[in-house]
DNA sequence: TAGATTGTTAATCGATTAACAATC
DNA sequence: TAGATTGTTAATCGATTAACAATC
């Protein structure tokens, strides 16, 4: 199914209400409740819930049991997707040791790092080897996603070995601007963007 | 000037292709040329520029050291604001140790934690106090942001301390719904939301 | 029955894309 | 002059908001 982006952005708000409604017994949640916990529209969430094809019964809401499930495949939760990451610093090591991403479908197999010091050892149960073993372990562990968060000027050199890898899409958190094969999927994840519109909204509010 | 996200979103891509050719010595930089370092539509950037109010001139484009300057101002890179930090974790300590951020106009004057051990130290040049002290510190130091990543069940009180100290604006790295005054502005980063999109993507290019 | 909520269709809004004249 | 590029207006597209009928 084709999902607009701005929908997508919201599956995962829904799922963490949900799953919290779940572990209270509820097993109902109406539109508007759902709305109300996320600061949300609530005909936005609404149309949203009507998008997945989980009927609703007025009066009632939406049964959670078999909205959850729904909203896991379409955000791709429930599919195991291999990732490797290079550069362990504090960043890559946040995202290491974040347990939320296996909850989401997202494996880290492995770390890659230039620093020996950092290599050879095990963050967080995730095996850190040196970067120059990358291409190869990459391709032995089917690894499908690569995750960047080297220095800037390290990124396509990197970015390179992952493709060579059979990695078929890149995670960016560094600024640099990669070059990839046409049919290689990169995401942008620059704080300097979203650091940019808030700013830009706090000085709006200011006056 | 109202801006739109999107637009706001591109400004900082802009500002740090500029940048590069006005290292390099170049005058004038084209729409045509912008789109194409950051694999955007032409069109999109020309407009984007010409909302900037920088005038270009035909076959050459636009004076580049009237442009940066033009997008510091609308990203709010211009003018500095104060921020403290709450969770100087990995992710906490990333931020703190990020050097970009400054050139953004954005001083994180102090760094807060619960764990005795990481506080009362200084890193990357900012001082770490303990949790405690946060209203105060963040009053006396005149911090408008706080910026947030604590665990996601310390986050709502963690909040509550920054909105007392008379923080306005939230940037919010943990998963946690925040309950604050209606004039405080709140800013997502929630990863669990971006990688959703990503494997989204990913699954919709494999068939 | 009454009322809350879903489901659906229409209207509005904002952003992107297209087309083309103006200009150096 | 010719051609590349800006600037502007119109068309398209997607997302949000509004309105209201259907349903439990």
């Amino acid at each position: 199914m084709r999902l607009g982006t701005r929908m997508l952005q919201r599956l995962p708000l829904y799922l963490r209400v949900l799953r919290g409604m779940g572990h209270e017994g509820v097993r109902y949640a109406s539109g508007a409740a759902i709305a109300a916990a996320l600061g949300l529209d609530p005909i936005v969430v609404r149309k949203d819930l009507a998008r997945t094809g989980v009927r609703g019964t007025p009066r009632l809401g939406f049964p959670i049991d078999r909205l959850i499930p729904e909203l896991e495949r379409l955000t791709g939760a429930d599919a195991e997707m291999t990732a490797v990451l290079a550069g362990v610093g504090k960043l890559g090591s946040a995202l290491l040791c974040y347990p939320g991403f296996r909850r989401q479908g997202l494996f880290i197999a492995a770390g890659f790092d230039a620093a020996p010091e950092r290599c050879n050892i095990i963050l967080s149960g995730t095996p850190i080897f040196p970067v120059g073993t990358l291409t190869e372990t990459a391709q032995r562990l089917g690894a499908t996603l690569g995750i960047l968060t080297v220095p800037a000027e390290r990124a396509q050199r990197v970015a390179e070995q992952m493709v060579a890898g059979g990695v078929r899409a890149l995670w960016n958190f560094t600024p640099a601007q990669l070059e990839v094969p046409d049919d290689v999927l990169v995401q942008r994840e620059d704080l300097a963007v979203s650091l940019a519109v808030l700013l830009h909204r706090i000085r709006e509010r200011n006056q």
